[in-house]
DNA sequence: ATATTGAATTATGAATTCAATATACATGTC
DNA sequence: GACATGTATATTGAATTCATAATTCAATAT
């Protein structure tokens, strides 16, 4: 064995088996778990944030706590005022007319990424999502619809392969996650949303990208309209 | 005064001063300082975080510190490794060609809204900033140069008027701080820049916001181009 | 009876403390 | 002399503590 060949056969024994103990911080796990109760409803929007409760659910302190609930607040999940502490934060109108725009630049970004991108099998998969949804439509179980419907979202997001787009996409979905609860669709608007779901495919079978994202832009667009209908309803009762 | 307008006087009466005295957490003055210090390049990438260090610095405590530091993390900015501390972000050439797609798409929606909602005085202005910018690329004044484009982009930024928006464009600038320092432009590449510029006046001018739109988002592309090769080229070396 | 004030209670922001882990250094072995 | 092992120090993650601000509630005045 030569000498200057050492040193690399070392570093191949070592990573021959890279299998690291995953340690997470409290911190990280809080914030999964506090992130989660948010977007489920467990905390719901205008709630306080109950600290101390929290810390005795968890078994923390209140440091990793705290640390957890600056982050939500940068990104929008709770709203911080000094000495008052976190509430959830609570989605008004405006906040609805800013984040839709920008969902849909972003999710006509990933339809034209996810056209350069996706494999047959990923387009086999889609399709196959695609008709269960129809089924659900056509059944009118609404919520299984939209199950599968953001399932579909999501494929056409991981396909684009940009994990800041993901990021991005996801931080906004969890502020904007109360209208997925209100948009009660017309039928005529349901009908509508499953033809603008025909095209996708038909552009995503096409790979056409360009295509793809404006079709996406639109039906958001037109998701938009419908929350926003739901939205102005509930806030005049 | 009759008794039933006495609660909406005493209202008035308090709502006519609303002058509440701004107070900022430590945690909230940390962040926007280490941010601008990561944006300046004061805390250059990969360097460790020295947490005693800027805790002496700002006369605070860790705890603070450690919760900005937490938020940065979560913004991209910097890396934290459990029991390891915080680095600054390095930038990677994938980093890169994850976040420009992304930019370009919320620059692009910033045009398109910017030409909805900016008044003439607003173009006015950038006009101004755009005869400076033209006057430093004649004078090869890069620096210059460079602050008086960043500005129009901001203007145009504001001028779409959404706030996440401008919150997602930030934060992505933010991760690619570097890029800036790294495009020392051909001339040929420069002289390109200026002229795309000047469609970018005219589409705000026409208040064509699809052509703006379009414009910028090949704009961002070509300066991808040019700030990649600069970093393959120092990754050589 | 209602509104206002002041004290007690509670919650919050931040500093400090403590235990666990990593790093640096020294010593011993081949 | 190179490497490994053990020890000391420093750094980190998290709990605890402390001071201050907000809230609650009873007492008082209107």
């Amino acid at each position: 064995m030569s000498h200057d060949t050492m040193a690399t056969l070392t570093r191949e024994t070592i990573s021959a088996a890279p299998d690291p103990i995953v340690r997470r911080t409290l911190h990280d796990e809080l914030l999964e778990r506090l992130r989660a109760m948010i977007i489920d409803g467990d905390l719901a929007p205008g709630d306080k944030v109950p600290e101390k409760e929290l810390c005795e659910r968890f078994g923390v302190s209140r440091t990793p706590l705290r640390e957890a609930l600056k982050v939500l607040a940068n990104d929008g999940l709770v709203k911080l005022t000094p000495n008052r502490g976190a509430m959830i934060a609570d989605l008004t109108l405006e906040d609805l007319e800013e984040a839709f725009p920008v969902m849909g630049a972003l999710e006509a970004l990933s339809g034209e990424m996810a056209c350069a991108n996706i494999t047959d099998a990923e387009i086999a998969t889609i399709k196959k999502l695609h008709l269960e949804m129809v089924a659900h439509y056509e059944a009118r179980e609404l919520k299984p619809y939209f199950r599968t419907n953001q399932k579909i979202h999501e494929m056409l997001l991981s396909a684009a392969g940009n994990q800041t787009l993901s990021a991005l996409y996801r931080g906004l979905e969890g502020r904007i996650r109360q209208a997925r609860y209100l948009a009660n669709m017309s039928t005529s608007r349901w009908t509508q949303a499953v033809r603008e779901h025909e095209q996708i495919i038909a552009a995503l079978e096409a790979r056409n990208g360009a295509e793809l994202g404006a079709i996406l832009k639109s039906h958001l667009a037109n998701k938009f309209e419908t929350v926003k209908e739901a939205l102005q309803d509930r806030e005049k009762s």
